[in-house]
DNA sequence: AATCCACAGGAAGTGCTGGGCG
DNA sequence: CGCCCAGCACTTCCTGTGGATT
């Protein structure tokens, strides 16, 4: 084998023509100018806020439809327009964005919103959250304005702090003598709405707008649109782009999937030195994304629920396709603990271990009930189990464990 | 039809960390 | 510095329940 130095890396690198015209075309962020079958979404949209524009103050609007189906993306693309016309007009209006599943607790939502409207510089912790939520008012209210907050992935939000912020919000005109606020509330999971209070709920969805998922032509019409504008001309077979839609529409019509795919596929090719982007790629990006996603996941949990992982790894490796319930994993986890001197944790904490590794689609969980013998959960491995392993083997701790 | 298993999952609280404030 | 605050992992105590078996 020939061993190249850096230089001659950098070198072959540099000079290689690029498969990519503009990569930033595939990033998760990029709002395009135009977005292919969501046209009724938008129209939607740009009416309920339409009144902005003549200073009124437009409806509440929730948002629903699964990932990948152009809730963010809509948004976003909506605002933007309807800020540069306010601008256009004179209007003082301006728009916070903030994702839930990054900031998933009340004091966090609170300081993300003050800073996206200008009131930089608060710390993550220490203060009292009513403290925060009283500086935002001012900050709002120092001028006529319309603040509209989007609230992505609202569900995370809810699920791990109640709806305290969500009612405040919801109710925070009151407090307000000069500016006015909007709440546009995007969620994914549709069961989420029975969580709510009420009064938020009536209060939240004066509008809503639902989002369907794209079917595999649709999934394909946007990774057509996304190609022209990402690489050079000739680079992607028309098939590779079939492939990538027809896997991404499998997968609940996850168009951000879909876009992950072409682009990884794309940074294969360039690695292997090719200029044609074929179905082969599509596939080998599907196996490298997935992985990748599966080890990076389990390498960050922690330490309790890597052990309880294991147990179920265990379990579902030697018990040939036996049931896997909540109560056998207990027992194998605290082995598992004994054998490597951590402290178990109790079933209580047990369960809520297994759904959280549910909702990181690690393992499926659902509850079943056996009838005389009781109510549990039954558990399965969601994803391939050497990815999993691969994390194990690497991490000493485990390692004495797998070993022979 | 009644029973009862093996848990599910809500509520409230503890102990610890990491930060701010006067 | 001491005090306060929120978050996190976890515990304790608890009530609820689908359906095979009695």
């Amino acid at each position: 084998m020939i061993s190249l130095s850096v230089d001659d890396i950098f070198d072959s690198l540099l000079m290689k023509k690029s498969v990519f015209k503009n990569k930033r075309v595939l990033s998760h962020d990029y709002v395009p100018n135009e977005l292919p079958h969501r046209e009724k979404e938008i129209q939607k949209l740009a009416y309920i806020l339409a009144t902005a524009l003549k200073g009124g103050k437009p409806s509440n609007v929730f948002m629903y439809g699964k990932t990948g189906t152009g809730k963010t993306a809509v948004a976003r693309y909506v605002l933007k327009k309807l800020a540069e016309r306010g601008e256009k007009l004179g209007l003082s209006l301006s728009y916070a964005y903030v994702n839930c599943r990054y900031r998933k607790t009340n004091y966090r939502v609170l300081v993300k919103i003050c800073d996206e409207i200008g009131c930089r510089g608060l710390p993550e912790t220490g203060l009292p959250a009513d403290m925060i939520f009283d500086k935002m008012i001012k900050q709002i209210d120092r001028k006529d304005q319309l603040v509209i907050i989007i609230l992505d992935e609202l569900d995370w939000l809810v699920k791990s702090s109640g709806d305290d912020v969500l009612y405040q919000l919801t109710r925070i005109n009151n407090e307000l003598e000069r500016g006015q606020v909007s709440l546009i509330g995007i969620t994914n999971d549709l069961k989420f709405k029975d969580n709510l209070d009420s009064r938020v709920l009536s209060s939240l969805s004066e509008e809503s707008i639902i989002f369907s998922p794209y079917n595999a032509q649709q999934l394909y019409d946007i990774l057509k649109q996304r190609t022209v504008m990402a690489f050079e001309d000739g680079v992607v077979d028309d098939s590779a782009l079939r492939l990538a839609a027809a896997i991404a529409a499998q997968e609940h019509g996850d168009a951000r999937r879909a876009i992950d795919l072409l682009r990884v596929a794309g940074e294969i090719v360039e690695r292997q030195g090719e200029n044609k982007l074929t179905e082969r790629h599509i596939l080998e990006a599907k196996d490298e994304v997935e992985k990748d996603l599966v080890e990076v996941t389990v390498r960050d949990l922690p330490v309790q629920e890597q052990l309880i992982l294991l147990a179920i790894v265990n379990l579902s490796l030697s018990s040939n396709g036996d049931k896997i319930t909540t109560g056998n994993v207990k027992k194998v986890y605290e082995d598992i603990c004994i054998k490597l001197g951590y402290k178990p944790v109790t079933l209580r904490r047990i369960n809520d271990i297994i759904s959280d590794l549910e909702m990181l689609g690690i393992i499926s969980a659902p509850v079943v009930s056996l009838g005389r013998y009781g109510r549990t959960k039954l558990i399965r491995v969601e994803v391939p189990i050497n990815s999993i392993l691969k994390v194990f083997e690497k991490d000493e701790r485990f390692s004495v464990l797998l070993k022979k």
